[in-house]
DNA sequence: GAAGGTCCGAACATTTCCGATCATCCCCGG
DNA sequence: CCGGGGATGATCGGAAATGTTCGGACCTTC
C-alpha cells in the first residue's frame, strides 16, 4: 500500500503527463477507494497544484483557458466503413485530449473526391489534415505533388509509396504489414509447417507489403512457399472467388502444403468455409493465418490473424499531426526541427483457432 | 541484529530512491519492530535527513514542495564526445515538460560496459532506457536477447538491425540515412553531375544505410556511379587516410567524376583539403557533399551536407519512451495498445558552400 | 422530459497508525 | 554472577486515514 505522498505524486503526474486524470481510474490504478482519491484531489488543488474537476481533475493550466486554442483538424478517408472505423476511432479517442476537433471526409476511392473533400476541409479552416490516400487511377508522382500543394501539414496513414523523394518528405504514420507477414510464418513455422501458401488480394495497397514480408519470412526461415496465388474481390463475383480458391485448395493439396496466410480476414474467411465443404479440417489438415482482423473471430473457424494496429495508428497519426502543427506554430528553436517522421507500427499476432496448438 | 546505523542507511536509501518509506514495511524488511522504525525516523526527521509523514517518512524535497513525480529515464550511448551530444541535447531540451529526469550511461563501445550500465540505471530505479546499442563484438540474436531481458521499457536509437523479429518488437527511433543519401545525390544530379563517387567511413553501423540509399539514388535518377572507396579511420593513422583520399582523387580524375559523397563530414574535410592541395578547385572541379554535420560548417570550404536530425531524434526517442512508460502502467483499455513504434526521421541536405550553386 | 448512469457529499464504519507506558533483551563492567 | 543502562519490543487507547453506504445532483440519451 502507498503513502499518500505516493497518490500524491502519482496524481500530480499523471496530471501533467496526460493533462488529466479520472478519480475512477487513479483509484483502480493505485487499488484504494475513490473517496480517497477525491479527497487527495481537494487537497491538492487547495493547495494549487491541480484543478479538480467533475470526475477527477486537470492541470491548473488549462482550468483557467478552458478552450485552449482548439485545433481543427481534418480527416481524409477512403472509406467509412471498412478498414478505417478502427482508425478513426483512435483518433477520436485521443482527440479530446489533445484539444482537437475532427472533421471526417470520406473519398470514397476516388481522387477527385479526394481533392475535392481536402478543399473543402481547408475552406473549413483546419490546421492540418491526416490523409490515407486514393493510390488508384494516380501516379504517385501526382499524388505527391498533390499533397504537397495542400497548404497545411499532411500526415498521410497507411500509404507508402517508396522511392519517390517528394513522398518522402511528408510525415507518414503506418502500419509494417511486411512485418505482420513475417509473423504470420514464423508462427507456421514453430508449428512444424515447412511448406506455406500464400492467397492474397492483391486490390490493396497492403497486399504488396504482404507479399514482400512473406517473401522475406520464407527465406530467412527456410521454408518452403507453397501455392501462390491473387485473390479477386469477394463480393460481385462470389462464383469468381470460389473457383480461385477450390484451384488454390487443389494446389494445396497436390502440393502437399498445409499451411496457408490469406490476406483479408475475410478471404481467409471463405477459404475456410471451402475447406471444410471439402471435407478438410481446419486446422488439423488445412493452417491458417488471416491478414487482417476485421471478421476474423467471427469465421466458421476463429481465425487466427496478423492484427494491424489501426487505433493506435490513428491515435500516432493524429498525434505526429498535432506535434506537426503546434511545432510549426511554436517556432520551437531547436534548430533542425521539422524533420519528416515516419511512423511504422508493427502489426501483432492474435492467435485463435485456425492454426492449432498455440505456440509457446 | 543491524545496527542502528544500519537501518538509518537503509531507510535513507529507500527514501532517495523511491521517494518514500512506510514504517510497516521497513520494520517488516529488517525484521524489528514498527516502534524501533519509527523511533528512527524521528530522529532522522529532526536531523533533517528525510520528513516524518503519518505512515513513514519521504524526501525533505517533496515534503517542502510536492511535486510531480518524475519520471526516471536513463539513457546508454556509446560515446559522450562524438556524434550523441546533440541526441542527449535533444532529449534534456524536452525532458523538463514531460517531467522527465535523464541519467546519462556511456558504453564506451563495449557491449559489457554497455550491460553493466544498463544493471546499474535498472538499479537506480529507472522507468525505462533509451540506448543506442553497441553492435560490435556481438550478434544480432545476442543483442535482441539482452535487450528483451531487460525489465524496463527499451527504446533503440540509430540502430537498425533488419529482419530479425526479437529487435524488430523493440521500439526504435532512427534517422533514415538512406534517404540522406538520396538526398545527397539528388542535390548533385539537379546541379548537373552524371557521375557521382561514393567514400564511406564503413566502421559505422551508418555506413551500410549510407551505402543503400546511394545505390537505390544512383539506380533510380539514372546517374553513373563513380569511384568508391572504403576509408579507414582518420585519427591514429592519418597517414593511411591520405593514400586513400589522394587513390580517391586520382580515380575520380581518371573517371572524370567530379561530384562525391563522403560519409563523415571529416573525412569529407581532409578531401577537400587533399583536393585543394593538387590544385583543384571545390566545387568548380569537385563537387562535395559531406554525410554528417558535426564540423562540416568549419572546413576550408564549408561544406554541403546531409544533416541527420540527431537533437529530434533524442526528442523522439523520449516522447516515445515515455509514451510507453505512461501508456503502460496506465493499463489502457484500448485494446490492441502497444504495438511496437519504428520511428524513422528524415536527414536534411544543408547546403553550404562545396557544391556550387544551390538548387531550386 | 423521463430513465439511466456517473459522480459527489456526508455520515458512519473500519482499518491503520501513532504515542505513551511498561516490559524485555543484551552488552558489559564490577 | 549480578545489576545497570541503553536499545528494542509489546500493549492499548485514541487519532488519523481510509472505506462503505446511500441519497441526491448532474449529465446524457432516447
Amino acid at each position: 500500500m502507498h503513502l499518500p505522498t505516493a497518490r500524491h505524486e502519482y496524481l500530480l503526474r499523471e496530471v501533467e503527463l496526460r493533462g488529466s486524470v479520472r478519480s475512477a481510474e487513479a483509484a483502480a490504478a493505485l487499488g484504494v477507494a475513490e473517496v480517497t482519491i477525491r479527497r487527495d484531489i481537494v487537497e491538492l488543488d487547495r493547495a494549487g497544484r491541480l484543478a479538480r474537476v467533475h470526475g477527477g481533475a486537470v492541470t491548473v493550466r488549462s482550468a483557467r483557458e478552458p478552450q485552449a486554442a482548439r485545433v481543427l483538424v481534418g480527416v481524409v478517408v477512403p472509406s467509412s466503413t471498412v478498414h478505417f472505423p478502427p482508425l478513426v476511432r483512435g483518433m477520436e479517442a485521443l482527440a479530446p485530449s489533445l484539444h482537437v476537433r475532427l472533421v471526417l471526409g470520406v473519398s470514397q476511392y476516388r481522387p477527385e473526391v479526394e481533392a475535392a473533400q481536402v478543399d473543402r476541409l481547408v475552406g473549413l479552416g483546419v490546421q492540418g489534415i491526416v490523409v490515407a490516400p486514393t493510390t488508384r487511377d494516380r501516379s504517385p508522382e501526382e499524388l505527391a505533388a498533390w499533397l504537397r500543394s495542400v497548404p497545411v501539414p499532411v500526415v498521410v496513414v497507411e500509404r507508402r509509396v517508396d522511392g519517390l523523394t517528394a513522398l518522402s518528405e511528408l510525415d507518414q504514420v503506418r502500419s509494417d504489414h511486411a512485418h505482420g507477414a513475417v509473423l504470420a510464418v514464423e508462427h507456421l513455422a514453430r508449428l512444424g509447417h515447412r511448406r506455406i501458401g500464400l492467397a492474397v488480394y492483391d486490390r490493396t495497397p497492403t497486399a504488396p507489403h504482404v507479399r514482400e514480408g512473406f517473401a522475406t519470412a520464407v527465406a530467412r526461415l527456410g521454408v518452403a512457399p507453397g501455392p501462390d496465388v491473387s485473390l479477386p474481390k469477394g463480393e460481385g463475383d462470389p462464383a469468381g472467388l470460389e473457383r480461385e480458391l477450390s484451384a488454390f485448395l487443389d494446389r494445396c493439396r497436390d502440393t502437399g502444403t498445409r499451411a496457408v496466410l490469406v490476406h483479408t480476414d475475410d478471404h481467409a474467411a471463405r477459404l475456410v468455409e471451402a475447406a471444410l465443404d471439402r471435407g478438410l479440417r481446419v486446422p488439423e489438415d488445412l493452417a491458417v493465418v488471416a491478414y487482417d482482423d476485421e471478421n476474423a473471430e467471427l469465421a466458421v473457424v476463429p481465425l487466427t490473424t496478423v492484427t494491424p494496429p489501426r487505433r493506435e495508428l490513428g491515435r500516432e497519426a493524429l498525434r505526429v499531426l498535432v506535434g506537426r502543427i503546434v511545432g510549426d506554430e511554436g517556432g520551437e528553436v531547436t534548430g533542425a526541427h521539422g524533420s519528416p517522421r515516419h511512423v511504422a507500427l508493427l502489426p501483432r499476432l492474435t492467435v485463435r483457432g485456425s492454426c492449432g496448438a498455440a505456440a509457446p
